[in-house]
DNA sequence: TATTAGCACTCGATTTTGTTGAGTGCTAAC
DNA sequence: GTTAGCACTCAACAAAATCGAGTGCTAATA
């Protein structure tokens, strides 16, 4: 990628002018402009040809002959990696953040939904969390409620503090005892097998029993296979409607395409995940949305949490392209490292 | 309400002309072609004198001097209540949406995920479900699942078939068996008492109990404290990108007041509930927004379902006050009917 | 060689003006 | 009570005019 930064000093300089300037006034910046904003000890006719440049080049674009330039995807990109100078939060930013986190919450999902609350409060944009992911979890204890005569809910406590629910359907009816049995059974087994594997681990399992064992180890299968595997992880999202204030969407057409993807919260937490893969800890990431994507004209600023150390999860900012990154980055890396302390608290 | 019907004949049938032909066309209405659908034996002068009077009456009014007329709130309301032909189902629609419900849906929560989802794609409008209220669940089965040194899963086990998780702070850690102790007291003392009475329903029984029972009652009654009682009913909501594809959220303010309405979901269920109170059973009812309400220019057809005979909740369709109102009561009666067969068979 | 001043040119945005047509309200006749 | 006739209104559309921010190019300059 370092390729990447062969860029003159001036284009450089340029090129940060004109996204810093757009992000802020989103309108297309001309040579003049960027000359008197930025101080610089050039003439516009200077600055109006390394746009040229910048826009053979790719960094940047005209929506028509004769109009200021903007940033093109990859001008974005190259903007936050290379040129963005990353903003550190005032105090008072903290303080307000650290606040949103104090009202008792004494479950995950409530954290994560105050959580996609608050990043959507402060930065005006859609805030985004997902809930911690099956393979971080693992099983901490199994229990099994009857709920009709052929119906069991089957309850799993996993390391994180949480309790899945599963509702299964019986082939034929248990009696409480056999339950009981059948969860202690569950419970000896399974207890720190990660949540994304259960079948599988009991069908592993399944070998090394006979008699009264082999029967419960069955009857635990028959249970467990009809766990779904990817319960489509929750996503909390929250301050969808704060983007319809941007510019870019006063257009109800782009403005629709929008409110499709947050619909279709599987294709949201596909850009999230991705977005996850291969970052270090605690370090955020922006996604920058390009034509063809699944995230037309939108960005994602992204940053992991961690509880008891693993990274879990992911929560984010959503937001048109044209995003104060540089501040941006700061909020999510902030606030997810606050998450993942609330989060260790119930994991203990 | 009956006195409401005091419009002449010719005056019924110009106002339904009107809304009939503004809901389908969108467009302001006048008297020329309200004679021409409708092949009235008047001249459109007749018609015009007619409008007049219902635009003072106030159940029309004119955009401005000058062009067609368009419903007022009032004029939909009596539309509504006096002058629509509720249009039966097709057989093919029927089928259409027992379809929906074909895939092997194994909970309350998909059940209801699925019927908004159906009412959406069935009708081009938003879909509202909401999952049953509190109070028309009574307790089944109660159990304690330890989750770390101080925290406790409350599981709730509901006569309807769905369990609820309430994660619990304690003051101090509880041994197992304390647990177990526990809980088979509440087992005891807490099934058929309603979901939302719990914590009332304890300290009432408190009273008749003494030594160890005593201190068990007490123990329960810190624990369900903390249980919220009114545990923000979910609502499943699906479509709404729909809403948009209609002309009048063409304009941007519109509609983003209506997001906004959509993230605010406490709002959209004190509308639901409000609808579905003094209604006879199974059936459905139209919510139209006026100015002042929270329903800005929208509607909402709704119709309870009923789990085991006792009405649970509702499910409905949120919409511009442009609807086909006469198919939509339709779709969502039998709707809400198919949704509280299949949830019905989840509470034996 | 890199920079700059000067200048003609482009093109979206905005304003102005005109035209059209659906629809009304009113009056007078039936 | 109903209707024909007619003048009037007004949004919607279209064509024309104007404006101005911004460009690319050329030739002069340091």
């Amino acid at each position: 990628m370092e390729h990447e930064s062969e860029l003159s000093e001036r284009e450089q300089q340029v090129l940060h002018a004109v996204v810093y300037s757009y992000i802020t006034t989103a309108e297309a910046v001309g040579s003049r402009n960027v000359v008197k904003r930025f101080e610089m000890d050039v003439s516009p006719a200077t600055v109006r040809n390394t746009m040229a440049d910048l826009e053979d080049a790719g960094f940047l674009q005209q929506l028509h002959t004769s109009s200021g330039r903007v940033p093109t995807e990859r001008g974005y990109r190259y903007y936050v990696d290379y040129l963005m100078r990353v903003q550190k939060l005032t105090l008072e930013e903290r303080d307000r953040i650290e606040r949103e986190f104090e009202t008792k919450l004494n479950d995950t999902d409530e954290v994560l939904r105050q959580t996609s609350h608050l990043l959507a409060m402060v930065t005006n944009q859609a805030g985004i969390a997902q809930a911690p992911s099956e393979h971080a979890a693992t099983v901490r204890r199994v229990d099994l409620m009857p709920l009709g005569a052929q119906r069991v809910a089957v309850l799993i406590a996993d390391d994180l503090g949480q309790v899945r629910t599963i509702p299964v359907q019986l082939q034929q009816a248990m009696s409480v005892e056999d339950l009981n049995t059948l969860s202690n059974f569950l419970n000896a087994h399974l207890s720190g097998i990660p949540l994304d594997d259960l079948a599988h681990a009991v069908e592993n399992k399944l070998r090394q029993f006979f008699d009264e064992q082999r029967a419960l180890a069955e009857q635990a299968l028959l249970l467990l296979k009809q766990v779904p595997v990817h319960r489509a992880s929750q996503l909390y999202l929250d301050g969808a409607s704060q983007l319809f204030q941007q510019p870019e969407f006063q257009d109800v057409g782009k403005a629709r395409e929008v409110i499709g993807l947050l619909e279709e919260r599987e294709r949201l937490m596909t850009v999230l995940s991705s977005a996850a893969e291969g970052i270090e800890a605690q370090q955020s990431a922006v996604v920058i949305g390009g034509e063809g994507t699944d995230l037309e004209g939108l960005s994602v600023v992204t940053a992991p949490y961690e509880i008891d150390g693993k990274q879990a999860g992911v929560i984010g900012i959503l937001g048109p392209r044209r995003m104060p990154y540089s501040h941006l980055t700061s909020v999510v890396d902030y606030t997810a490292e606050l998450v993942g302390k609330i989060l260790t608290r119930f994991s203990q």
